[in-house]
DNA sequence: GCTCCTTGGGTTTTT
DNA sequence: CCCAAGGAGC
């Protein structure tokens, strides 16, 4: 049985963990000890005598869940971590519609569509009706109209219902747009047999409030749900949730609604905020003793969120004795800001000899980090950046992908219009019509159109030759690793055919790009190297678990042990903290953005100061030792120069434990130090008459 | 069909 | 200023 040391733990915390029976709200304030609260909980409920498998604790990304199996582990032992029912939302949605893809409506060998392949079913949906390409007045960002889809979706509307909403809201040209690709998507995924992110959970939260006889099934196996950070469930995860409860309602759900911040896809906070009168039952308890800040960081913190309206009323309680005030540093400018912030790092890393790793700098558009970088390269300062553009896959490892998916999954349609598209090979738009036409019309694949492109209608003598040599080299690899049980060696061999790795040479250009994407591709053979040794080992092991896991995780190389300053966007620095943390860009227009406060006709959701205040919470909460927030008065913005209002979340910030500074100030203040120690002599020399009071 | 240039748009991101 | 998508011209 494992051992759980209870009186490691704050009476509010014990608490937390020993309450097992119905349902439970844990509002755990930034670095109240969140994480280990929900993994002493799990390992309290086994010691009960819980089966493990009937435990099922839900995150978001798949590195919580990662940390929390390890740390559980460590508990329990290997064994009994393995036999929980631990993942995320998507993860889980995906097991149970993999046993039961009848119960679930969906094929018995569904795929997975990431942000990529979404984008593009969407682009050519908008070709396809007219919007775009000839005769189409503008052009529409394909981004709006996916975010409106996925928040349509996720509300359970159907085509009626998003119409309803889209008439009754003020005339727009995207939420027009969207409605009517709404259904047109639907369909399209359906007749490719796939499933996006949404439907992940959506199709189960839909299916198991239908089908009772379904839900009595699920519910029976899971008896204890537990939900982190559960301030960014949208509807579809609640829905999720619900439906899987239970008569006993054992389900414990821990976040911080005053660390919401993606209510812009869909996330609602009224989930936290209503709990308790959802379930009128709940135990509520909160976590507010702070073991991460010292008390001059959490008196900002609850200072600037104290002016939220929608909150559980909860502080921040230092438990760290006093430390460094917070500085809010004014600089005349941005380049200015930068050179600053750049400058003081170097001292703290020469001079004070903090270690790089614990240092940050964070902000609210990944467009601050540029400046940043180049300084930091140029005083020689190893970086990281978290965030930003890496969220869609990479291209490179996508193509090759594709490449496989051809010769292991070759019905998927998607794979092998990929495939035919990179590198170029004279194939374009009107031959893959072609191809589709026919095989819609011959009721077969897009691969079977192409090994059959004979019979193809409407081909151009050029077209037809190089399809002929792509159905060549598919079937002779087919070939190739049927002989010699082995993906590996035919795909190596497919994409040395088609020049994969010098089109990537000729698109990027600088020598060091290229080095970095062909690692990526590197990374992705070692991993399928290890994949077929286990595959040769387990008969049960398909590459359609390989691919479908691989659309829901992402190649992160954790960098946690290099020792580098890091560059985050406020978003991705959830959940992490620094000792030493910058916040650049506090300034209105930035943090809030200027999206929040003027709303524009393709942002799906209105802008929410409130979500912008909790954002700059967030930020504020990651420091450990020494915030410093700075901004400049004026900013160099695309190419031009503009003039800036502090950010307003400076002014609710207290004055005890505050200090205000502006570095050209201090430039004059040095020189007039002379002068003031002049006055200060004649003073003596002349007391003045009367004293301030 | 491919390449280069124009055009328009620029917040946050996980699965 | 900097990027990506689409269209014109080859």
């Amino acid at each position: 049985m494992p051992q759980i040391d209870l009186h490691a733990l704050n009476p509010s915390q014990r608490a937390a963990v020993e309450c097992t029976e119905g349902p439970l709200l844990v509002l755990a304030g930034a670095g109240s000890g969140k994480t280990r609260v929900i993994t002493t909980r799990i390992a309290h409920l086994l010691s009960k005598g819980v089966e493990p498998g009937a435990i099922v604790a839900l995150s978001f990304t798949n590195k919580a869940a990662e940390e929390m199996r390890t740390r559980i582990a460590k508990m329990v032992g290997t064994r009994t971590a393995k036999a929980l029912v631990l993942g995320t939302f998507h993860n889980l949605g995906v097991r149970m519609m993999r046993q039961d893809p009848r119960g679930f409506d969906v094929p018995k060998r569904f795929t997975i569509l990431d942000q990529g392949d979404v984008y593009g079913i969407v682009r050519s949906l908008l070709r396809e009706l007219g919007f775009h390409g000839p005769g189409a007045d503008r052009r529409y960002d394909v981004g709006a109209i996916v975010q409106r889809i996925s928040l349509w979706k996720n509300e359970f509307l159907d085509e009626e219902g998003v119409r309803d909403r889209v008439y009754k809201a003020p005339p727009n040209d995207y939420d027009e747009i969207a409605s009517q690709l709404y259904q047109a998507y639907d369909d399209r995924l359906r007749s490719l047999g796939a499933c996006d992110f949404d439907d992940l959970v959506c199709r189960i939260a839909q299916h198991l409030n239908a089908d009772e006889e379904l839900r009595a099934k699920w519910v029976l196996r899971f008896r204890y749900l537990m939900v982190d950070e559960y301030q960014d469930t949208n509807t579809a995860q609640f829905q999720m949730i619900r439906a899987l409860l239970g008569p006993e309602e054992n389900l414990c759900v821990v976040g911080d609604d005053d660390q919401a911040i993606y209510g812009w896809r869909g996330a609602k906070v009224a989930n936290i905020l209503g709990f308790d009168m959802y379930f009128r039952n709940a135990t509520v308890i909160k976590l507010e003793e702070n073991y991460r800040s010292c008390p001059q960081i959490t008196s900002a913190a609850n200072s600037v969120i104290r002016n939220n309206q929608a909150r559980h009323d909860k502080q921040l309680v230092p438990t760290r004795p006093s430390g460094e005030d917070v500085m809010v540093v004014t600089c005349e400018s941005s380049d200015r800001e930068c050179t600053w912030v750049c400058d003081r790092i170097r001292k703290l890393i020469v001079e004070e000899r903090v270690p790089a790793r614990k240092i940050a700098v964070l902000y609210r558009s990944g467009r601050l980090a540029r400046p940043i970088e180049g300084l930091l390269k140029e005083h020689g300062l190893d970086y990281r950046v978290l965030g930003g553009q890496a969220f869609y896959d990479k291209k490179e490892t996508k193509d090759v992908l594709a490449y496989l998916k051809v010769l292991v999954t070759p019905k998927d349609d998607l794979a092998v219009r990929r495939a035919l598209d990179t590198p170029p090979r004279g194939i374009g738009r009107k031959t893959m019509e072609s191809l589709s036409n026919h095989a819609e019309n011959n009721h077969c694949r897009l691969i079977d159109a192409v090994h059959n492109c004979a019979e193809v209608e409407g081909l151009t003598t050029r077209a037809r030759h190089s399809l002929e040599s792509f159905s060549t080299m598919i079937k002779q690899a087919s070939r190739e690793r049927h002989a010699g049980n082995s993906v590996i060696a035919p795909l190596h061999g497919m994409l040395d055919a088609v020049k994969l790795r010098e089109n990537i040479l000729k698109e990027t250009g600088s020598s060091e790009n290229t080095k970095q994407r062909w690692s990526g591709v590197e990374w992705l053979f070692a991993s399928l190297e290890r994949f077929e040794e286990r595959a040769r080992g387990d008969a049960k092991v398909t590459w359609y678990d390989y691919l479908g896991s691989m659309a829901l995780t992402k190649d992160e190389k954790d960098a946690k042990d290099d020792n580098l300053i890091t560059l985050a966007t406020m978003h991705s620095a959830k959940g992490l903290e620094w000792s030493q943390v910058f916040i650049i860009g506090c300034e209105d227009g930035i943090m809030p953005h200027k999206r929040v406060i003027e709303i524009r006709v393709n942002d799906a959701i209105e802008g929410d100061l409130e979500e912008e205040r909790r954002l700059f919470y967030v930020g504020v909460t990651r420091a450990r030792d020494r915030l410093w927030l700075t901004r400049g008065a004026v900013r160099i913005d695309r190419g031009r120069e503009l003039e800036v209002k502090p950010s307003r979340f400076l002014a609710e910030l207290p004055d005890d434990g505050v200090q205000r500074y502006d570095v050209s100030k201090e430039e004059v203040l040095a020189a007039d130090d002379m002068e003031a120690m002049a006055n200060a002599f004649m003073a003596q020399l002349t007391p003045p008459e009367t004293a301030d009071s």
